[in-house]
DNA sequence: ATCACGACCTGGAGGC
DNA sequence: TGCCTCCAGGTCGTGA
């Protein structure tokens, strides 16, 4: 679900908490992503910050502070970052609350525990492991077709794992994949190497558009996405070929195919994605 | 160095 | 209704 439309939109949503102070933390103490303990004193000493913005690169939301530390969280699979009210009950799967005064509290919860959270200082943020391998962020760097094809030409993996790689481009995960490339008419089984300078103009507008459309649409809501206010994306009702195996193409009519690539659904026009 | 695969964890859906 | 199995949007470590 959190791929950068989700992220984004939870980022925009989360403008509301900016100039709050942090006036109380509480986790959980459980693990999460890699069985990593959050770092819990680290945590802790964000009370009394104040919050000053909240950024976002691929996937992941920077929580910056009026202190040298910024939040760092990752959605994972089920995460959310949700604005409550104080006197709401804590959810089954809640792993932060940070108290904001004005009975709100900022709450991330995460049943899959897929998710990240850390506290870094802002001034060695390239060096943030989850960070500095990143590759350029669609919306915020734009994606350059000439950088895209050069980093194509060195793999050899498929075009679908290839958008998916985080240090080629940062924030596209497995629905936008199969839409991008539908988008771009390319099929996520061919080999990246094997992209043209069109092809790569093609792939870098789809991505895009791709992205741009979703974010549009409030992010695409499967099952478990909310933006910070709790309201759910409508870009389901958008897809193309993601979820729609057996369906027509909105193009050509051809029934769109499901695959497992790489252990992932995958899901193309047959007729109207070239190998 | 690059790639494919499995593991991490829980909940929901569907079959019996 | 209840138990079982399978599946899921991300990322990383392992072994080939």
């Amino acid at each position: 679900m959190p791929e950068l439309p989700e992220v984004e939109t939870v980022r925009r949503t989360l403008q509301l908490v900016i100039g709050a102070r942090i006036l109380s933390v509480w986790d959980s103490g459980k693990s999460l992503r890699m069985r990593c303990r959050p770092p819990r004193a680290r945590l802790r000493a964000l009370t009394g910050a104040r919050i000053t913005a909240v950024r976002r690169h691929g996937k992941y939301l920077l929580v910056d502070t009026d202190r040298p530390q910024s939040l760092l969280v990752h959605l994972g699979m089920t995460g959310r970052l949700c604005i409550h009210g104080a006197s709401e009950p804590l959810g089954k799967h809640t792993h932060l609350v940070l108290g904001l005064g004005g009975e709100r509290e900022l709450r991330f919860t995460d049943a899959r525990r897929f998710g990240q959270l850390d506290v870094f200082e802002r001034a060695r943020e390239r060096e943030h492991p989850s960070l500095a391998a990143l590759g350029p962020d669609p919306l915020t760097h734009g994606i350059d077709p000439a950088a895209l094809i050069a980093a194509a030409r060195r793999r050899r993996a498929s075009l679908k794992a290839f958008v998916l790689a985080q240090t080629v481009i940062a924030g596209v995960g497995n629905i936008y994949a199969s839409e991008a490339l539908w988008r771009a008419r390319l099929r996520p089984t061919m080999r990246s190497h094997r992209l043209t300078v069109a092809n790569a103009r093609r792939l870098a507008a789809a991505i895009r558009r791709t992205i741009e459309s979703a974010l549009r649409n409030g992010g695409t809501t499967l099952s478990d996405f909310v933006a910070a206010d709790g309201v759910p994306g409508q870009n389901a009702d958008h897809l193309c070929v993601y979820d729609r195996a057996g369906l027509p193409c909105s193009r050509c009519k051809t029934l769109i195919k499901r695959i497992v690539h790489h252990g992932r659904a995958t899901f193309y026009c047959p007729t109207c994605q070239a190998r």
